[in-house]
Formats: C-alpha cells, sequence, structure tokens
DNA sequence: CTGAAAGCGCTAACAC
DNA sequence: GTGTTAGCGCTTTCAG
C-alpha cells in the first residue's frame, strides 16, 4: 500500500479510500491510484483490514458438519455457502466426524479467527464449550440437530414425529417386527428418531424387542452388517427402518426385495429401485438456507430470544414400504 | 492480552510465550498467566498474530469447486479437509457454479485474506487471473481438471483412455448407436471424455453421430431430458454413456432397461439397480489426497517442476454395459 | 478533497 | 527468565 501510494505520488490513506471506493477522492486522483495498483498487482489485505476495522466483522463465517462427504450435509453446506456469498462472506469448512473433541477443536481455531457466526450440526455430548464464543459475541444456529443445553437458533424437522408416523405406516401394512437401523441415539436427530420409533410400536401395543435395534452405526457398510445380523437371527424382522440415507444405501446392498423398508432421507434413484424405496423426505437445502439466514440475522443484530425452526418433512409411499407384512388385513 | 498480562502481574511478551507454549517461562509464571487466561476467558487472535508473524503462512487454504453437493465434489472436499486438519490447516470453501467469473470473485477473496494455498476444480474458462495469485505466493493444485494455460500442479484421471476403452466395451457388446451425455467440453474433463468417445467410434470405423452427442448437461434432470428426447427420435441409440454420477442418477431415472448404459464414477447403489450399473470408477479421496498432500509440499518450500498425476479409473461391468446391442456377436 | 498520527493485537529482536 | 521497543498493513480520527 506504501509502494502504491509512492507510485501514485499520494498518501496512504488516499489509497485505502480509492481501494475501498470511498466518495470524497478527486476523480484524477482516484485514476492515479487505480493505475498504480494494477500495475504493482496491488491486492488489500483483509486479514491487517479486519484487525483495525471498527465493526470488527471478519465477514466469515464457520461451517462445521460432521462429514462434508455425507449427502445431507454436502447439500446443507453448499446451500449455506450460497447464503454467505449473498452476504458478503466467506465459509470456513470443518469436520466434526462425529466427535465433539474434534468439533471443540476445530471450534476453537475457527473463533480464534473471529468468525461471525457459526453453523453447526452438532455431535453428540456436551456443548457448554460454546458458551465462552457465546460470550465473546460469536453468533451460533445449529442446523438437523439441537444441541442440549446450548441457548442457541435451532433449524430441524419433527424427527420424532415423522418417525412415529412412518412406523405407523408399517405397521399398518402388517408389519409388527421392524428393525431400526440408526446412528448414536445421543445424537439429538437419531434419538428423536428412535423415540419415534418407540412411540408409535408402543401405541399399538407392541413389544419393542431391543433384538432388533442397532445403534451407532456410522457408515453404509455398518448398517449392511448389522442388517444381515438381523436377518439371521431366529426371529427375523419383516420390515426395516434405516436412519438416514448413507445407512439406507448400506442395509439395500444387503436387503431381500420381500423384506418391507422404510428410510429417513430421500434420494435420487429411489423410485429405481426394486422394489422402489419409501421414505420420509425432508429439505437440506431449506434448513441450510433458513439457518444461514437467521444466523446473519443475528450478526447484524437480531437480539430476540432464540428460537426453534421446524421444517416440514413428507412420507412418500413408493413400494418398500407398502410391502405386506404377516399381520397385514388381507393374509400375506 | 493486556487484560492478561495485568491479572497475572506480567508483560505481554510473557502471557504471549505462555499462550503459544514458548520455552523459557519459569513454571510458576506460567501458572498465573494460564490463570488469567482462564479467569478471563482470554483467546489469542489469530488474525492479528498472523499480520505480525514473520513465516506469512495464514495456515489456511481455499478449496474451490463447481458445487459442494455434487456427491464427487463432496467427497474431495472431505478428503482435503481431512488433509488440511492434519497439517494445522483450515478450509475455505468456495463453490464457482461452473462460472468463471465467480470463481475469479472467490479466488480472490481468498487471496484478500491471504490463503497459503488453492485446491481447485477449475470451471470452463481461462485461468489466466490465477497468475497474479502465483506471483504472489499462492501454491495452486487442480484435481480432477487440468487449467489449460495454467502453470500449476495438477491431479486427475485418464479420462480420455478410460472413455475409450468404455465405449470400446460397448462397441464390443453389440452397439453402435450409442449416445453421449456430458456436461460443457469447454470443461477440460468433460472435452476429455468426449475425446475419448470419439476416439473410440473412429478406431471402430462408426461415423459419428452428432444427433446423439448432449453437451451442457449441468443437472439430473437435464440429463433426464437430453434421453428422453434421444430415445424419441428416429433413430434412437441403443446404449448411453453418462458423463458423471449426478447425470447417471438423471439417465437411469427414464432409461427403459433393455437400453445399455455405463457411466463414469460409480456410486453405492450401482450393484443394485436393475439392472446392475457398469461403470468406470475412479477415487475421489484419493485424487484429493494427493491433491492436498502435493500443495502442503509447495507451501513448505517445494519447488520442482509443476508435475500432473494421473489416478486410475477402473471399468466395472455388472451388467447395464453388457447388454447386448443390435450387432452382438450372437444376435440380440 | 487530502494527509498525519495513532493504534488494532500480536510477535521479532533485542535488551536486561 | 522477563521486559521494552518497534512495527506487521490497514483504518480511524482529526487537522488542514
Amino acid at each position: 500500500m506504501k509502494d502504491v501510494a509512492a507510485e501514485a505520488g499520494v498518501s496512504v490513506m488516499t489509497v485505502s479510500r480509492v481501494v475501498n471506493g470511498d466518495a470524497g477522492v478527486a476523480p484524477p486522483t482516484a485514476a492515479r491510484v487505480e493505475a498504480a495498483v494494477r500495475k504493482l498487482g496491488y491486492q488489500r489485505d483483509d486479514v491487517a483490514r479486519q484487525l483495525r476495522r471498527t465493526d470488527q466483522l471478519s465477514q466469515t463465517i464457520g461451517l462445521m458438519v460432521d462429514n462434508v462427504a455425507d449427502p445431507f450435509m454436502a447439500a446443507v453446506a453448499s446451500a449455506a455457502e450460497d447464503v454467505a456469498r449473498q452476504r458478503g462472506s466467506m465459509v470456513l469448512i470443518g469436520s466434526s466426524r462425529a466427535d465433539v473433541r474434534r468439533e471443540q477443536e476445530v471450534i476453537e481455531t475457527f473463533t480464534a479467527r473471529r468468525v461471525d457466526g457459526l453453523i453447526l450440526i452438532p455431535a453428540a455430548g456436551s456443548h457448554r464449550f460454546l458458551r465462552s464464543a457465546q460470550a465473546q459475541g460469536t453468533k451460533i444456529v445449529c442446523v438437523d440437530r439441537a444441541a442440549p443445553g446450548l441457548d442457541a437458533d435451532a433449524v430441524v424437522v419433527d424427527n420424532f414425529g415423522a418417525v412415529k408416523e412412518a412406523v405407523h405406516h408399517l405397521i399398518a401394512h402388517g408389519h409388527r417386527r421392524i428393525a431400526y437401523v440408526g446412528d448414536k441415539p445421543e445424537i439429538w436427530t437419531f434419538g428423536e428418531r428412535h423415540r419415534g420409533y418407540r412411540a408409535a410400536l408402543e401405541a399399538e401395543g407392541i413389544d419393542a424387542d431391543p433384538a432388533i435395534v442397532r445403534h451407532g452405526l456410522r457408515s453404509g457398510p455398518d448398517a449392511a452388517q448389522a442388517v444381515t445380523e438381523l436377518l439371521s437371527s431366529p426371529e427375523p424382522p419383516t420390515a426395516v427402518l434405516a436412519g438416514n440415507e448413507v445407512l439406507a444405501f448400506g442395509v439395500l446392498a444387503v436387503l431381500p426385495p420381500d423384506i418391507a423398508f422404510l428410510s429417513f432421507d430421500d434420494f435420487a434413484l429411489a423410485p429405481r429401485l426394486t422394489p422402489p424405496v419409501t421414505v420420509i423426505a425432508q429439505d437440506p437445502v431449506a434448513l441450510a438456507t433458513s439457518a444461514a439466514h437467521l444466523l446473519f440475522a443475528r450478526i447484524h443484530g437480531d437480539t430476540s430470544p432464540p428460537r426453534t425452526v421446524v421444517m416440514p418433512t413428507e412420507l412418500i409411499p413408493r413400494g418398500s414400504g407398502e410391502i405386506p407384512g404377516p399381520h397385514a388385513p388381507h393374509g400375506r
């Protein structure tokens, strides 16, 4: 910047004004400065800028997910990045790999960079550590999962209600032995989904059999192995419910076509499988867009009490969830 | 930091030393400082730190993709972030949406933040604008696509050879009218894939019919519509080749099961479709991991001439690509 | 309309 | 072991 000022024969202050498009610089002066900028290939240093600016905004947000490679989270990341770009902010990305300690470490590097806010898919575990970030002024919005014990906005779906409805749907088609295949119930979303599963069974007077409930599955292969084991057990399930898209892929790799199947999360090929897959669909782009808008509202001064936004889900029957079970009205 | 120093009764320099774990601070002093840090909830400001440090490294890299929601690119992002974390760096993410101008804008905000390097899936168009970033010291590694006219490392696969082999495979199964469904050929990868397609046809003495080649498809629905049109034409293809995973999903939504099909990129459900889908598989995680390692080597002083690393692909026959065509050896 | 001085929070280099 | 001084590249404030 000094070099540019020297080249243009002005002070650094004038360079600063021109570079930032501030009004109040004589056009000929501005032209000289611009020529010098081009000649020297000068680019403003936004790191130094952030240090001095009085609004103290870094124009950067942090995005913390389990794993960007997960299609649900990739959609969230993409939508969040879109909104951030519209709002003139950059996005730092981090993956927790479902480990709160790793999540905390990464978030600390975010806050050390003075991000304005955080969009967070919280891992299982206590998020009390985020209070110091909040005290420091970092705004936080959770997506897909609430963070119990944290006073922050959240954008989620009614996981409990959606799964409850889905299990009722399977029961209505004659199933009694319905397997549940999910990730750790300590993760808020999976806790809710499992609660919905149990609530539906209970409402229908069916004893929940822990032998056909599998928690802590983190990958397709995990789910595939779990289902293989369940199917070779003495009393195999007649229907399987998968907790999310990644697990659904694993289940579908090994599931015989005569077992009913229903999954959380819709996916492009669901209608093309044999049978077509019945799903509970949600809209990750809408979730993330809503969360990002909420975050920027907070960053720009919205101090109303934390909100929890609940977005809709939709049960899409396609065939796999309507395979009749042994107790179906018109026999098997 | 001043507050911490006052609280602990030391100078800011001592606080700096303790916070950075530098040797040469008496344990009791360090303990007092640490107590003050905790009491005041102090966290080092890495923005200010970066400004002063002499190595001038921001410990941040930029990751520029078309669209994080694309499964291939999500895998790249995830792997790149993993390596960055191991190397103590953060990742800024940006999406070009296949628009070089947007790509340039985002990259300029990256370099204004003084990222140490860039992992880039270049959009179609000239990347000469990156030369000033390189002159400024930003290291650049391309993944999946080369950036013509740019002197940078690249990690890619042999798209030409892989598609040529795949088209020979279809021809060997009796196909002559093979449709090609891809994105803009100005994107390096799709240019290569299309070249491979034409080279195989030519090698077999088959006239390429432009009526069954569709370029510039950017989404599943785009591909679905293109294929629908192709199939209702007077001389429909007997086989379809999809340029990537996203397009494959679109094609599969509308393709009758008696038309042969082959796609670039493997996907979890490929074996479960009817018929199972024959693919050219590549490993996005390996591509991105290799690119990230290359980038960090550059950042840490590797000044050898730019390299292009070529990773393997694999043709995985599963059924859809082996449906016999009208010219199959043993009749249809 | 333009410039000089001060300082953002931190660390390099050198004292003591 | 610890402190002092200077300055990273920029913007704020205030003076002309």
